[in-house]
DNA sequence: CGGACGTGTGAGAATGGTTCTCATGACCAC
DNA sequence: GTGGTCATGAGAACCATTCTCACACGTCCG
């Protein structure tokens, strides 16, 4: 009933960065290797931390979250504006799609059946013609199988 | 390039059982929920057997799959046309609707990009009907705060 | 500036869903 | 029936994520 209660998040080396290691990569990429990559860029910090760091910016609406197919929850710094995205399921390169007439859609959709406070989640997978490329050639050079 | 390779799947009484268990379920389970099921009504399973044919069953495009927010997987059995989910957040009632102009958005978006090999994958979540009216009735009960 | 308070940190343990292992059992063709 | 193969099941292994707890550090107040 009082104030919204945001509770003084702290500015500390570990968050920042973080947030600023998101800043630079342009994919999805897993907590384990945004803390990977902070060990070898000898940015000491600890995996708790970086789990913490990102639910903090996604709660934030820093930072976009995914769900890999096998489970593993990816992050992407993120518009705040409503999106969705065009992923590579070969090098993960990321990009921001516009807001299709889906949006019209599910909301029409879902009250037709009954359905309030509604939310929906696009994102399509394909592979970017880098990688497509790539894919042709191992399997000419290669593995006949 | 030779035959497709459908390894003989033999029919057991485990996946027989499994399958007709998703037939009668009208929601989004996990394979932990589907197991348990299993167990009570005495159809003692393994969770690993339970696991494998699940997967057999999604290989075979007779059953859905879908990551929860905390990244368990949830399965259904579907028609095997191409569809997408309107499903409550919290009793997991599950209605198929039909194809929304977004295949073909989708298409164009990822040939723009460069991106071939297209998949798509949306999700409407909200709260059916009946859910809703249970939740008003909550907040003005209960608690106050 | 300095000290107190409370939050953030980090190493490792705990958790929990999913997969693997391997000995045993069931299915199917002959 | 008999044999070969694939399926099963209990438990261990795996692995991403969360928790724990002692300690460090940022922030606020004097």
């Amino acid at each position: 009933m009082s104030a919204p209660e945001v509770p003084a998040r702290r500015q500390t080396r570990q968050r920042t960065a973080v947030l600023a290691l998101l800043d630079e990569l342009d994919g999805f990429r897993t907590a384990q290797e945004l803390h990977a990559l902070l060990r070898e860029r000898g940015d000491a910090v600890g995996l708790a931390t970086v789990y913490r760091a990102l639910q903090a910016l996604v709660d934030d609406g820093l930072v976009d979250v995914l769900r890999s197919e096998v489970g593993e929850a990816a992050y992407r710094r993120c518009s705040p504006v409503h999106h969705h995205h065009l992923v590579c399921r070969s090098c993960g390169r990321t990009v921001e799609v516009a807001d299709p007439p889906v949006e019209r859609w599910a909301a029409r959709v879902a009250a037709e059946h009954g359905f309030a406070d509604v939310q929906h989640q696009l994102e399509v997978f394909g592979t970017c013609r880098p990688c497509a490329a790539a894919q042709r050639e191992d399997r000419l050079s290669g593995r006949g199988r």
